[in-house]
DNA sequence: CCCGCATATTGACCATCATCAATGTATTCG
DNA sequence: CGAATACATTGATGATGGTCAATATGCGGG
């Protein structure tokens, strides 16, 4: 369980105001706070670097262990939070996982921090 | 130890590339994250939206304990951390505490993000 | 069909963290 | 000065997290 998109950047949104009343609720709180916990460590932070840097905006595990001096299931447990994050995209081709950033999904998680 | 501002969002910056060659270095990581640690918890998530809603810009401890449902030294800690990340500001005022967020901390964050 | 490769999952270990109770510190007021 | 208030610090405890070794899964090639 627990594959939660997380990042739910303009959920629904009826009309009118949003009802900014006690500030940020807990449950709300909650969830925006999974999104910073994935960005909370160093080598996911580098993860994302790498990928973005990329010039065909992807990456297989198998370039990613070196450049990070991490075992693979290391690197496969990171990415698997950054995907469950709503921050990265995971393709499979062939024997490949192919990891590439989620457009837009940083710039949402600065939306975050905008609207705290 | 350990009273690092952390947040440095424009390094003086010399003029031309900043030489992104290596990605995001470890150290460098390593840093960012610390600020992404004080942001990956839902009841600091709260302080800083509780803060920010404030008319007046700041709160002191004392207003803060209720709507958290947490004891004080449990805030006390979290609004540590937070000043520590460079996100808040604190000022003593006779007996009281007062905490205000830092001018452009938060936009500063949302920065480190667009350039990963 | 079986072997090898790339990746994912499991289980365990150690570190870090969130929280609280108890105590310490400083400031105001009588 | 002494008591009360507001906040910080310490120490302890249970929970969470990062890492690795071992193992499992899934796919392609001979």
């Amino acid at each position: 369980m627990n594959s939660l998109p997380v990042l739910t950047p303009a959920t629904v949104e009826a009309c009118c105001a949003p009802a900014r009343v006690p500030a940020l609720g807990a449950e709300e709180a909650k969830q925006k706070a999974l999104v910073f916990k994935a960005l909370a460590d160093p080598n996911r932070l580098r993860l994302l670097s790498i990928i973005k840097a990329e010039p065909s905006g992807e990456s297989c595990v198998c370039d990613l262990t070196e450049p990070l001096d991490l075992g693979q299931p290391t690197v496969s447990h990171h990415l698997k939070m950054l995907v469950e994050a709503g921050l990265l995209h995971r393709e499979k081709r062939g024997t490949w996982a192919y990891y590439s950033l989620i457009p837009g999904a940083l710039d949402d998680v600065a939306g975050l921090l905008a609207d705290l």
